[in-house]
DNA sequence: ATCCTCCATGATATAACATAACATCTGCGC
DNA sequence: GCGCAGATGTTATGTTATATCATGGAGGAT
């Protein structure tokens, strides 16, 4: 996770972005947990931690992070969630716990399919594609 | 689109479900448009046809709609569309164009891929998938 | 026929999520 | 110093969604 923010701040160093103590902070708070975090725990967070706590303090700062490759919104949850991989083309794909909340990135191109070909065949341009699967993770499914 | 309403009755009389006056505009007004539409707006257009309009008259209905597979949320639009095939299994993509707004609805499953692949890989048990993609549709394709 | 139960609806209130708009500050090139 | 651009401060408000409790109506059991 420290490693995540090194990564973070030299790819902002290398593209002249500003990597701000705040978004380094909603950064760390999202790499701490293993689970998505919506925009007003964020700020909760934030609150305790001396930051400002206004509304738009949080989303300004996730919007940095994502716009960047630095975090996703969990669409189906209204929260975020950090990138285990920051800074690299990827097209992630989801796999939300309904047990125990815990949110895990994976991969999601494969050598036979994406989400482009299925738009080509119906004629639609892809420029970016959300992928969110729900259910049980390993952990919790042993468990039933 | 008269016929989807009728659909969606027969399927209702089958299962015991009750395919009541406000479930019933509902399903009208989503299958009316190409497009998503809010539940805001869906509560507008129930006041006009003289339903009640309290949001949780509109957010029931939809529940019902996306319950029964008549209607599906598009997550990245906080808003609903209606099911080209209700009734049926399926496990639809959607395609959302970001000039024209239109949403089409794809059918993901492909032999070689499927979500629930990417997530077994990682020890994950898919219950259900969001596919969402935001591009360009093929009309809006055409004019730039 | 009465009662009971289930499901749907009515109604009020509030929670949760997100952004608009404008002011201020700060670092940097000129 | 001046002006610009990006970041943050601040106030207000817009948008989406749900909790909760009351009411109504159809159908079955006795």
């Amino acid at each position: 996770m420290e490693n995540s923010i090194q990564e973070a701040e030299h790819y902002c160093q290398e593209n002249g972005l500003n990597f701000t103590p705040v978004r380094r902070k909603v950064l760390e708070i999202l790499l701490q947990k293993n689970t998505a975090i919506g925009a007003y725990e964020i700020l909760d967070l934030l609150r305790e931690a001396g930051f400002k706590n206004q509304p738009p303090v949080a989303y300004r700062a996730l919007d940095f992070l994502v716009q960047n490759g630095f975090a996703h919104k969990i669409e189906q949850l209204n929260s975020f969630i950090g990138c285990t991989h920051p800074g690299k083309d990827h097209s992630p794909a989801f796999m939300i716990c309904r047990k125990c909340d815990s949110v895990s990135e994976e991969e999601a191109l494969t050598r036979d399919f994406s989400v482009s070909q299925i738009g080509s065949k119906a004629g639609f341009t892809v420029e970016k594609a959300v992928i969110e699967a729900k259910g049980l993770c390993h952990s919790c499914a042993e468990l039933v």
